[in-house]
This record gives structure tokens, C-alpha cells and sequence, in this order.
DNA sequence: CGAAATTTGTGAATATTATCACAAGGAATT
DNA sequence: AATTCCTTGTGATAATATTCACAAATTTCG
């Protein structure tokens, strides 16, 4: 039922090579080679040409690959290549830094729907749209038809938040709050996990008695 | 040289390990099994005990683990059972953000030094330091003896920054720029990779004909 | 045009990670 | 104290992921 099963790092490695792609696009090359991809992915070059061809056959041998349209394929093969209605779910200091992060209009994403419980915060403007409470978040995404959902509340709200934007339609979450949501299958969670990389930071430079 | 070769994916989770038994600790349980711990964590029960065994023996056959006494053992192993001083690089929106996050100051990450160039910021006062310019972040950090560093600049003074950081002592930097910095070695590089992160989401949502 | 130089796509070989399955250890129960 | 019931730690096995290595495709250059 699945087309071919595809690492999931892959995926995130495609998102990786898109950058890449980018920044030698503005630089003006025309072509590049999977060792070029690699050297500044900070990868293996047979790894970036197997990651590809995950997806299709885009290299001409003795040349490599041309840059422009490589980078248009992968946009559509992410979906990127149409606006993304996003909505978010708590305005607090993450989630006001995440709606005016330019990056996420430039990749497609727009934050349509803002919710949060807080008496203070609901009714005021952000970004050109007003906060709603989050009472009334399953209804706004279910009218508005928005399909991907940021959390960016405190973890004790997590879930309830996130029951909210499922029933309202919702199909896929980007969540920051460090709690494993429960989801009903067909739902993509995709965490961040802020705390536990600097954790890990953390581990690795007591290892070696840095800290 | 390296002390038994432990899976990055281990020290991660030892991360969320800790976060359950800390939810698990307040609920007023002593013990806990294996089983617990994976299905709280979406996890395989044989993965957990495999993760744990990596840093000692901390069960007891037909009883579990001792939640407070493991608690306690991977705070000490992560090194997080101390203070840790850490330098903020850009102070925009997404540092703001990490400024104000009590997380940080929960596991122990100070904030004891805030760069950045902007000259309508520098001199500013946030969280009670005084943000600096990021010309004199070297001497400051060599100064103050910091060791971790955060790097919340636009990717393009990224690498410019990190370089300073470096030459300061800093050891370690948890990443929010999208770019892969060139490092040397023995420095430690964590991305939070969020971008990445929204566009894999999209991937998985494009795919099954979501979006 | 033909030879040399590149660089892809990929099967095979490694390496790494996750899961299974069970013997052994310890607690709880009678 | 013997028995039953759990649950750990772990060797074996399975699944994934990465790297190697090379034939085939194509460009470049003489
Ligand atoms: N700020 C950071 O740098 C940072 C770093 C790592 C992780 N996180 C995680 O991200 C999440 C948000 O962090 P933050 O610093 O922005 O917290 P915050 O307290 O500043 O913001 C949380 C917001 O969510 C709102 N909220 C609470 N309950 C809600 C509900 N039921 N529905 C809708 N909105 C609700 C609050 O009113 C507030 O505006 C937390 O889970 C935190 O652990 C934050
Ligand atoms: N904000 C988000 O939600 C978000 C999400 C994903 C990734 N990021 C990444 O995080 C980084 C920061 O994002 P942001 O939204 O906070 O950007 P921002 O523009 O709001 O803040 C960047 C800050 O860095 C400062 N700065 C610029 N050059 C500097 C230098 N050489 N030294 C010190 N400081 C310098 C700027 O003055 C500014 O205050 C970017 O790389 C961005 O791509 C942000």
C-alpha cells in the first residue's frame, strides 16, 4: 500500500539538500555533483545520490545534477510547492517567535488560526489576525479547512489542544511541547524536541569533563 | 578511546526517559517497569531496558526500576545535576523566546550572556543581563568561562558567530540557524532542525494526498 | 572521432539499531 | 519454604541504514 518504504531520514534529508540547492542556485552554478551535495550536507556522496534516487532519476552521469530543476522536484515532491495553511495553538513566547519567523512564509507556510486560553490574549492581533480561544479552535480549523497544526502550549495543555485541532480536522502536528501526544492513527506527529538536544549537549560534554 | 560505542539515539532518549519519571515521581509512584516507561514513551519495552543498560544495571527483576533512584542516575549521567552557564547568540525573536523559557532554568541552563549586533539591542537590558555587542563575545565568554552556546542568528552570521564562540571556549552549541557549521573537532554541534522538521510533515501529508 | 575523465545509479558488503524471546533473579503469595 | 508471578538483562535475530565499489552513461578534451 505504501510506495516503497523510505527512511524517514531521508525525508529530512531532502529538506536538507533543498537548502543546499538554494544557496548554490543564488551563487549562480547551474550543476552540481552528489560529492559537492555530500561535502556540504556534511554527508556520504553514495548516500545522497541513494536518497535520491529514493525519488526519481534526476543526475546525468559525468555531470551530475542540474541545480534548478533539482531543487523545483524536490519542492513538489515535499509539497511545497503550494501554500500551506497552518494553524498554531498558544501565543506565548514560542509561538509569537514562530508567527513572525519569516521562514515559514518563504516555505509556503501560513499561519491562518491562532489560539490560546489566556482572557488577555484572545481578541488581540498578531500578525494581522486575531487570537481566538481555544474553546472554539475545532470549529475555526474545521471552516477554514486548515490540515497542519503547530503546538507550541505547555505540555499540561498539550493534548487536550491537540484532541481539539484532530477533531477539528487537522492531519498533521508540528509539536513543541515535550510530552509523546496520543493520537488516533492516520494523525502525523512530528516533535520537537527542544529540552533533549540540549540535553544532549549536556551528556556529551560531561562525557568529556568539558562541564 | 571512547568509552563502549552508546548510540546517539540512546543519550536522546535517556532525555526522555527522565521527563517520564520526573510525571511519574509527582504522580506519587515509586516504581516503575520497563513496560511503563515504553508505552509512555511509544516505545519497544526491550529498547528502553537495552538504553538503560548502556549506563548500568538499574532494575531489579519482577519489580522494575525505582523511579526516584533512576530519576537521579540519568541526571547525573547527562551532567545535568549541576549548574551550566550558557552564552545566547542573537537576540530576536526565537531568542527571546529561548530568554524567557523556564525550561531552561528547570534543567539547570543559566543564560549568562547575551550577544548580538544590532546596536538598537546592544546595551538593552533582557532577563536581567545586559545584551552585548557580539564583537566582544570572545573575551566575554573566555572571561565568564562558558561553555555551551546558543546560536539563534540568521543562518548568515551563523558560522561568523560560531567561529568567535569557539575562539572564546565554548565547547558546545545547540544550533537554531539552518546551516551546517564547520566546527573543529571536539567541538559539539546539536541542530534543532526545524524547518526540516514543518517541511518532513508537509512530505508525509503530500503523500497521502492531505494537502 | 576516440580516449580520458567524471559522475551517476546500484548491487553487495558493512555497520548500526531495534526487536524477540527466554533464562535467571527477585517479589509476592500461600 | 515452595510456588507462582513478574520483570530484568541479554544473546540471538531481524530490520534499517550507511558505505563501498564498480559498470554504465555522459561529458570533455585532444
Ligand atoms: N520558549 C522556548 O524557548 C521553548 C523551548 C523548548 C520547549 N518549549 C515548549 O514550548 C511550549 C511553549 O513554550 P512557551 O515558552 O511559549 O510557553 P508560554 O507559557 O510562554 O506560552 C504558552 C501559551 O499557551 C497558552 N495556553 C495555555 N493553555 C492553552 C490551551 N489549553 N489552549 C491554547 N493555548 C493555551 C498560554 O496562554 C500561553 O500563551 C511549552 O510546552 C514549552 O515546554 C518552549
Ligand atoms: N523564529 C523562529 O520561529 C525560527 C524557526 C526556525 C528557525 N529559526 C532560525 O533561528 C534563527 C533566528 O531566528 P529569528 O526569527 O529569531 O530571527 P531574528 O531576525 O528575529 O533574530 C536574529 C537576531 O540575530 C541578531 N544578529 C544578526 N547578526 C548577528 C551577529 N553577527 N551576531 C549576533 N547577533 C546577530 C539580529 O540582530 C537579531 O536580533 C534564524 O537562523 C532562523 O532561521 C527561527
Amino acid at each position: 500500500m505504501e510506495s516503497y518504504k523510505i527512511p524517514k531520514r531521508s525525508v529530512e534529508r531532502l529538506s536538507i539538500y533543498k537548502r543546499i540547492l538554494k544557496v548554490i542556485m543564488d551563487a549562480g552554478f547551474t550543476t552540481v555533483s552528489s560529492s559537492e551535495l555530500a561535502e556540504r550536507a556534511g554527508l556520504n556522496p553514495a548516500q545522497v545520490r541513494k536518497d535520491l534516487v529514493y525519488f526519481g532519476q534526476f543526475g546525468t552521469p559525468g555531470m551530475g545534477y542540474q541545480v534548478s530543476t533539482l531543487h523545483r522536484a524536490i519542492t513538489r515532491i515535499m509539497g511545497l510547492h503550494k501554500k500551506i495553511p497552518v494553524a498554531l495553538a498558544g501565543a506565548g513566547n514560542l509561538g509569537q517567535a514562530l508567527l513572525s519567523y519569516q521562514g515559514f512564509k518563504d516555505r509556503g507556510f501560513i499561519i491562518e488560526s491562532i489560539f490560546d486560553n489566556d482572557p488577555e490574549k484572545v481578541g488581540k492581533m498578531k500578525n494581522g489576525i486575531k487570537i481566538r480561544n481555544e474553546k472554539n479552535s475545532s470549529s475555526e480549523i474545521k471552516d477554514k479547512k486548515i490540515k497542519v497544526g503547530i503546538i507550541s502550549t505547555p505540555s499540561s495543555a498539550a493534548q487536550s489542544i491537540a484532541n481539539k485541532l484532530i477533531e477539528g480536522g487537522i492531519k498533521g502536528i508540528l509539536n513543541f511541547a515535550p510530552i509523546e501526544l496520543k493520537v488516533p492513527s492516520g494523525i502525523i506527529v512530528v516533535n520537537v524536541a527542544l529540552c533533549e538536544k540540549l540535553e544532549m549537549l549536556s551528556y556529551y560534554l560531561s562525557k568529556r569533563k568539558i562541564l
